[in-house]
RNA sequence: GGUUCCUUGGCCGAGUGGCUAGGCAACGGUCUGCAAAACCGUGUACGGCGGUUCGAAUCCGCCAGGAACCUCCA
């Protein structure tokens, strides 16, 4: 399959055409969220970045097998601690299961997702399901030499690994350095070097989550599930890894080193990575308290938003920035990108009600607009320009509907594919309905029955009354707009 | 402290050497009894100081400010 398709690698740190290594299909691995809060905003980023990637190389005619995990399991809160994990600390805080805090959070960013309409993964396996295959792995590592047993728990040689293979290309470190740089952290005696990193660990006697291994009761290492879970489902070795930034060290390093270490050979082509959101130029974060919830977004409660944002503002938004940018939140920001969304979608409507002609006024801003729009995926997925050119094409729309320029009915179908496929296939955005007036017919037909009284008012040059109505109504909420035959209105709030 | 990266018009945000993205806001216009909405039109910005070049937002150096990672994080 001929593409030109070219993503930003990581590890080379420069954009690459991108090839699979099956012609025709795609193994894609995404660092998943780690379940044990509710889905905030910085979470939606990754999933619509990916979601983005997962939609083009499927539009490009690639079999696409897009695994992204759900972590429930061995995030230690600190490596050098009690041994007790997030997971099992809210669980106690909550005075819930583990298993129940994993299903409570897991629904919720299902339930975000499908509202941002990201698309599920193929699979979407949770760490806590192989712990079979992850202890397996650390039998690998232990056989391959790179690991050492200590008091139950194994870790990960990263000094002997580093002497004898690459480690730290991903993020741009230095052995040397970070030998230098890492600090001094308490209970640090059962590891060789402050680098090393679990694989296994040893469960304290009040860790709830804990299976049995052949070292020890415990659990998996942080870092190991996404190496065996994208083994077993894509391969030793696949094509794309996907994830945020501020995974690239110590996280995917350590995959990448683990990987290399269990089978022989890298994991992943391609190392992508996706940019932070911040809020007021700091990252969002649940560890740092700045971050709001999904939900939140979209009721409008956090203290910091004017109002709601629907989940397309909150995907529009986001595709008008580069997945490799920043991104900072700001009301006025996504105030643009609902407006801005408004009229796209309004252009999608005029384009799709709007006549052909017999003539065409506009044939090579079609074809150039198409070209645009794909160049500009196939640059590393560059959304914004997409975007840029669409709305161009929105002026071109206008104009056509104006009786300004004519259409064909060829470069209309060209057009109206074109728009289709972009906004609904490639960006995964839809058009959201209004709830009508609360979903009340009764105060449906008061409105109705209002603005009627208002025509007749108008028809009477009762400005004054006609006026008084529309005002009143403007004030509790309705957009109020007379059309040729009458009006419309909806309910803003 | 170390590593990496960023600084674009009122706001957001593309752009890696010449061809002045785009959105929102603002302003002007069309439409309207007046509005609203919609549509059309207008904006020569690139942190500071040097350097390279015929030419720099774009390359190099220094300075200032900011961020991410180095600990769990999307």
């Amino acid at each position: 399959m001929e593409n030109q398709l070219q993503l930003y690698n990581t590890l080379s740190r420069k954009k690459e055409v991108f090839k699979p290594i099956v012609p025709g299909r795609v193994g894609m691995y995404v660092c998943g969220p780690t379940v044990y809060g509710k889905a905030h905003l910085g979470h939606a980023r990754p999933a619509i970045t990916f979601d983005l990637l997962f939609r083009y190389l499927q539009h490009l005619g690639y079999k696409v097998r897009y695994v992204r995990n759900i972590t429930d399991v061995g995030h230690l809160a600190n490596d050098a601690d009690e041994g007790e994990d997030k997971i099992a600390k809210k669980a106690k805080l909550d005075e819930l299961e583990p298993m129940e805090v994993v299903q409570i959070y897991t629904n919720d960013y299902h339930k975000n997702m499908t509202l941002l309409n990201v698309l599920p993964p193929s699979i979407e396996p949770r760490a806590s399901g192989h712990i079979i295959e992850q202890i397996e792995t650390v039998k690998k590592i232990l056989a391959s030499g790179y690991a050492y047993e200590s008091k139950g728990s194994v870790y990960f040689d990263v000094e002997k690994f580093a002497m004898e293979n690459q480690y730290g290309q991903l993020s741009g470190r230095k052995i040397e350095d970070l030998i230098s740089n890492t600090r001094e952290l308490d209970g640090q005696d059962e590891k060789h070097s402050s680098l090393d990193f679990a694989i296994w660990k040893k469960a304290q006697p009040e860790h709830i989550m804990r299976w049995p291994s052949p070292w020890s009761d415990g659990f998996p290492g942080w870092h190991l599930e996404c190496t065996a879970m994208s083994a077993r489902y894509l391969g030793e070795t696949f094509d794309i890894h996907g994830g945020g930034m501020d995974l690239m060290f110590p996280h995917h390093e350590a995959e990448i080193a683990q990987s290399k270490a269990a089978n022989g050979h890298d994991s992943a082509n391609y190392w992508v990575h996706n940019n932070m959101i911040t809020l007021n130029g700091q990252k969002m974060g649940k560890s740092l308290g700045n971050a709001i919830s999904l939900d939140e977004f979209f009721a409008g409660t956090h203290p910091l938003l004017d109002q709601p944002y629907s989940p397309m503002t909150i995907r529009f938004f986001m595709l008008q920035a580069h997945y490799r940018s920043t991104l900072d939140f700001s009301n006025e920001a996504l105030q643009a990108a609902e407006k801005g969304l408004k009229r796209l979608f309004a252009a999608v409507k005029t384009l799709f009600s709007i006549e052909a002609s017999a003539q065409s006024t506009v044939t090579e801003r079609v074809v150039e607009l198409h070209k645009n729009c794909f160049e500009a995926m196939d640059d590393d997925l560059n959304s914004p320009i997409a975007i840029a050119h669409l709305f161009d094409g929105v002026k071109m729309i206008n104009s056509i509907k104006d009786g300004k320029e004519q259409i064909s009915k060829a470069d209309l179908d060209i057009l109206r594919k074109l728009y289709y496929v972009f906004i609904f296939e490639i960006f995964g955005l839809y058009m959201e309905e209004k709830a009508e007036a609360g979903n009340s017919e009764t105060l449906s037909n008061v409105v109705d029955l209002l603005l009627n009284l208002r025509m007749e008012a108008k028809a009477n040059k009762d400005w004054a009354t006609s006026d008084k109505i529309r005002n009143e109504l403007t004030k509790l909420g309705f957009e109020i707009k007379d059309t040729k035959d009458g009006f419309s209105w909806e309910l803003k709030k």
